[in-house]
RNA sequence: GGGGAGAUACCAGAGCGGUCAAAUGGGGCAGACUGUAAAUCUGUUGGCGAUGCCUUCGGAGGUUCGAAUCCUCCUCUCCCCA
């Protein structure tokens, strides 16, 4: 059996293990899981990282259980500085939870019959029956107020000069999420929950009850939470969150995410976020290094999760739009695509439609970027921007004299406009 | 309940009768350098038919030739004492 924990550790996703955890997973095939909050129906390339996991022990012949936290979701965890949540309704927590399924199929095989095939359930349908006076009784009995309360996230919570409080719901929140590892190491026997370096404290109150009250042993194993290397949220862009539904995050722009990754950080991830082995991943960084220009880890890293959250034709239609926005297109070279190819290529690119007869007479520049259409807010920051030179059409600077008119029509129909270098917009005149 | 401090642009934070569309820093946007990286440097950061005009300094009134600045009331925030 393939070392686990040797494998998250050389790819740096080790924050805190269990002492113990190692030699377990060495000696039996584990059942291991990851909770994930259904408050979408899509996940984000945050939560990659917890699959990821799971995809590591799948493939070292351990079991993969990915926990839906349909009840704890809707209490909320205060070890994260977040609000009271929504309790969601039922049907949207079950098609999100399907929606959720079918991205991580993508990662882990639900199908193969062995016996290490992943599941997925959900601690809604076990904690919806459980009531108030059953769950204090059986559950709270057991742990002491004093062990809950010496957890970091409580403690800061509580004493903290901030000054919150906290509520009793969030107080309780470390006993249903412990609760659902002892009900997954009951009814699975589930020996390791694995997390977010923020989950520790959780984790751990579900091995002090697996121990108190199954008299059973159970693991804990942490990854460091992301991070990027100039201080920024990982997998935050102005834009909002990288989905990995195509719908809220087109192919194009979760290719361009990875893409632009900094080389800082593009070492760490494509430890974390790419099946490539120990010796692949230091050949591609020893090429970085010799020209860093070519990105070759970036591009690799991009390549790997197009594929796998989307499809190898979306990440040839990725490459393709990139070369022709970031390569040494001219107009020219735009003004050879056919329209099939050029619409395929800027799918994932703003588009706004236009009135062909606003093109007739002595359209300016402003009024276009800032009127018509709203490309920019409002005309003065037009005018400033394509002063300093960062507006061209269709690759050519552009200035607020320059007037629009049809013979710029790429096609007959199209406009590209870009602002600044990585901002693209597509015209359609109709 | 008593006393005090405050609310300014995306955020932090100056300004305390005209020279204020409002210092400075952060953030944002753009440019240069590069590699669609990082760092650095530069410009810019209310709107518009633009040597001018309009809307902004918690809200509503008032004083004044003139208010972000002074007065009154209201709303909210923070601190101290009980």
């Amino acid at each position: 059996m393939k070392n686990f924990v040797e494998e998250l550790r050389w790819r740096g996703m080790i924050h805190d293990v269990m002492p113990g955890t190692e030699d377990l997973l060495l000696k039996e095939v584990v059942t291991a899981y990851v909770g994930i909050d259904p408050t979408a129906d899509s996940l984000h390339i945050g939560h990659l990282v917890g699959i990821m996991m799971l995809r590591h022990l799948q493939s070292c012949g351990h079991r993969p259980v990915v926990l839906v936290g349909g009840a704890t979701g809707m209490i909320g965890d205060p070890s994260g500085k977040s609000q009271e949540r929504n309790l969601l309704d039922e049907p949207t927590l079950r098609h999100n939870q399907e929606s959720i399924k079918k991205q991580i199929a993508k990662f882990l095989d639900f199908e193969t019959k062995a016996e290490n095939q992943a599941l997925m359930v959900n601690n809604y349908d076990w904690m919806r029956e459980f009531s108030f006076l059953g769950f204090i009784r059986d559950v709270g009995k057991h742990i002491t107020v004093n062990y809950m309360m010496a957890k970091d996230s409580v403690k800061k919570r509580i004493s903290g000069d901030t000054g919150e409080g906290m509520s009793f719901t969030e107080f309780t929140y470390q006993l249903v999420q412990g609760y659902d590892y002892l009900h997954l190491y009951k009814e699975y026997n589930c020996k390791l929950q694995m997390g977010g370096s923020d989950q520790w404290g959780n984790i751990t109150t579900g091995t002090e009850m697996i121990r108190r009250i199954a008299g059973g042993e159970a693991y804990a194993l942490t990854c460091p939470l992301i991070t990027k290397a100039d201080g920024g949220k990982f997998g935050k862009t102005e834009k909002g969150n990288i989905w990995l539904d195509p719908e809220r995050t087109s192919p194009y722009q979760f290719y361009q995410f990875w893409i632009n990754v900094s080389d800082a950080d593009a070492s760490r991830y494509i430890r974390i976020f790419t099946l490539r082995s120990k010796s692949e991943i230091e050949q591609l960084e020893a090429e970085h290094a010799l020209a860093p220009h070519t990105r070759i880890l970036q591009k690799a890293l991009a390549n790997d999760l197009t594929i796998n959250v989307h499809s190898e034709a979306d990440l040839q239609s990725a490459i393709e739009a990139s070369e022709i926005l970031f390569g040494k297109g001219t107009t020219e070279t735009l003004r050879k695509l056919d329209e099939k190819t050029l619409l395929s290529v800027f799918d994932g690119v703003p588009q706004f439609e236009i009135e062909k007869e606003s093109l007739n007479n002595d359209l300016n520049a402003s009024d276009f970027l800032a009127g018509i259409t709203a490309i920019f807010p409002s005309k003065g920051e037009a005018r400033r921007t394509m002063k300093e030179g960062g507006v061209m059409f269709n690759r050519e600077k552009i200035t607020e004299e320059t007037l629009i008119t049809q013979s710029m029509l790429l096609n007959d129909r199209y406009i590209l406009v870009q602002r600044g270098k990585k901002n693209y917009y597509l015209v359609i005149v109709k």
